[in-house]
RNA sequence: GCCCUUGUGGCUCAGGGGAUAGAGCGUCUGCCUCCGGAGCAGAAGGCCGCAGGUUCGAAUCCUGUCAAGGGCACCA
């Protein structure tokens, strides 16, 4: 049993004593109301109930804070109970409470802090980063990438099964003016003497794939008809442009379960419908759906929706939102208990049409779109600007390349996705303490160092060259027992009551989609360690404080792994 | 005009009904005969944009207002 759970308990009893005794008189039981104190000299648990209930109970919430807390006593886990402020019950722990915490982070390792989502909740499908392959992956895509990932991260450790979706938008006239760009290219490249199309793509990297085309097949290609040379080159462009990002996302540590083609929703499956079909037919079947001026309408105002939106367009052919509404049903169609979608804030005005259809599905509620603030670039505090139709920016791949993924990575899920980051090159070079990600490596690496430190000259250099994992080098450290005893000394209950927060952190982080909760984690967590390395020493101890110290040290190697393991940052040995 | 997001120390941000509002950077002062000083300890610095309201209690919820950013297509 978890000690929160414990200590509810009883207070219930507290409670329902006062009550049956009569010194306490209200009409409905209150709740134990437990809260960590943000000031840790107001105790480890406290609980506010009594302050809930004094004006039921007609007494000041001193009082009432007094006779429950009197009904408290001290047991295995209370060492004290605290009548504070207004009314508050401040319960302190024995430092045995704790040492539970410790154990179980050995024990289950990975799984610590592991919790379990019902049926019927846990399956959930998220699409992010989700781009036209025109181009290669740019920095915004560099934070949709890292908070997807480490959404999806968290929430499964949360109990969420999660389904990874890249939605590549390869319909619609942004590729033909993707082919149109590199044809343009290529016959400049043969020689002629045209301008680049109006709206065209003028990256460098569109003239790097005519000159690919170019070198492979000469100039077979001046001559063909312009709409057949439009078409191959831009499947050339294409399946080059998705193999970068694919490489991309492999070099950020993404792990997609699907590239989802928007193009498939529009061909007919052997049984003769597609996608759009279906989900038209869906929708239709409802009430939904009506022609007007020509065109089809899905009548999201029923929903809320500002104004009702065109499906069809009068000349036959389709929106983007008609891809959207068949994508949205496929998804739905294949099981998924919930749709999560990653969109930058400047999609938002695209929101309540996309949740309309699910409503109009009988799926109100299904999708949830989390809004992401936008990525600005600076170099030395000075803004970077980024164009994707002159090609004048920095592509993600240049971004890893020159500050490194870690890095990138943790200033990209430091902040609440609510929240515009300023991304500094410079700053997020520095390896310094003015880089948080390597404040919280350097502590990794520091327990790695003792824990190498305590082993023999073999089993360290086997950690070292890989042969021997740290969990392995623990095993055999302690495979004669631990007693935890020892462990009073006020640093090394603080790390242990840190460590006893990551259940709660993992369940709220992944409930709220709010992985940069855990770089927060991460850094108390480091900064915690720290102290505990100036104040404790571990090495030269006499042997059952030694033990106890190491064994602490390396629980809090396990759970600071797991949490940059989360985020996607690696855990180094030794920097 | 309407919609969304954000206003918290010099800077970057946490906290989203509970106690004296936290952290990092920066500034200043200390700490290595000792397990990694990429570290630790301490100091200075805030009427939580403004005004009302709800509540035993508001930085937090509600209303209004000011400011910043983004969005309002038979474009994708």
């Amino acid at each position: 049993m978890q000690i929160r759970e414990q200590l509810e308990s009883m207070i219930n009893q507290a409670i329902e004593g006062a009550l049956e005794g009569g010194s306490l008189a209200v009409d409905e039981k209150p709740a134990a109301s437990l809260e960590r104190p943000r000031d840790e000299s107001n105790g480890d648990w406290a609980s506010t109930v009594a302050m809930r209930t004094a004006k039921q109970a007609k007494m000041n919430p001193r009082e009432v804070a007094q006779i429950i807390g009197d009904a408290l006593h001290q047991n295995d886990v209370i060492q004290s109970v605290e009548i504070a402020g207004p009314g508050f019950i401040n319960v302190r722990l024995r430092p045995e409470a704790f040492h539970g915490v410790v154990h179980e982070v050995y024990t289950q390792n990975d799984g610590y802090g592991k919790g379990e989502i019902p049926d019927g909740e846990r399956y959930v499908n998220l699409e992010y980063v989700s781009a036209n392959p025109t181009g290669p992956m740019h920095v915004g895509h560099g934070r949709w990438a890292a908070l997807g990932d480490a959404m999806a991260r968290v929430m499964r450790h949360a109990g969420y099964e999660v389904y990874e979706e890249f939605y590549i938008n390869d319909a619609g006239v942004q590729m033909d003016l993707f082919g149109r760009s590199v044809a343009c290219r290529y016959l400049q490249l043969c020689g002629q003497d045209i301008k680049m199309i109006e709206n065209g793509y003028g990256g460098g990297y569109i003239k790097d794939i005519a000159q690919g085309i170019l070198d492979r097949d000469g100039e077979k290609w001046v001559g063909v008809d312009e709409g057949e040379r439009m078409v191959a080159f831009r499947e050339i462009a294409y399946s080059e442009m998705l193999q970068l990002m694919k490489n991309t996302r492999a070099g950020f540590g993404n792990r997609f379960d699907c590239w989802f083609s928007e193009r498939s929703l529009y061909v007919d499956g052997p049984d003769g419908t597609s996608p759009v079909s279906r989900s038209i037919k869906a929708m239709d079947e409802k009430g939904y759906v009506y022609k007007e001026e020509g065109a089809t309408w899905f009548r999201s105002t029923a929903f809320g929706d500002e104004k009702d939106r065109v499906m069809i367009k009068e000349n036959g052919e389709f929106t983007y939102f008609m891809s959207d509404v068949a994508y949205h049903y496929d998804k739905l169609s294949r099981g998924f208990d919930h749709l999560i979608n990653i969109w930058g804030a400047d999609h938002h005005g695209y929101v309540k049409r996309c949740e309309a259809m699910l409503a109009a599905w009988g799926r109100p509620g299904a999708l949830e779109v989390v809004l992401g603030q936008l990525v600005n670039l600076f170099r030395d505090g000075e803004a970077v600007r980024m164009s994707k139709r002159t090609g004048e920016m920095i592509t993600l791949d240049e971004l890893i390349d020159e500050v490194g993924v870690d890095s990138t990575r943790y200033l990209m899920l430091s902040r609440s996705s609510d929240q515009p980051i300023d991304f500094d090159i410079e700053a997020a070079k520095k390896k310094d303490s003015s880089n948080p990600v390597y404040y919280v490596q350097y502590a990794h690496a520091r327990i790695s160092s003792i824990l190498r430190k305590v082993a023999d000259d073999a089993q360290a250099s086997a950690v070292m060259n890989g042969e021997l994992s740290m969990d392995g080098l623990a095993e055999m450290l302690f495979a004669g027992g631990v007693d935890l005893a020892p462990l009073t000394h006020e640093a090394e209950i603080a790390l242990m009551r840190k460590m006893s927060e990551y259940g709660e952190l993992i369940a709220d982080a992944a409930r709220d989609r709010a992985p940069f909760r855990l770089t927060h984690y991460a850094q108390d967590l480091a900064a915690l360690f720290h102290q505990f390395y100036t104040n404790c020493h571990v090495i030269g101890e006499d042997k059952e404080l030694q033990t106890a110290r190491l064994y602490l040290v390396n629980a809090t190697r396990i759970v600071l792994a797991q949490t940059l393991g989360l985020l996607g940052v690696s855990a180094p040995l030794q920097m």
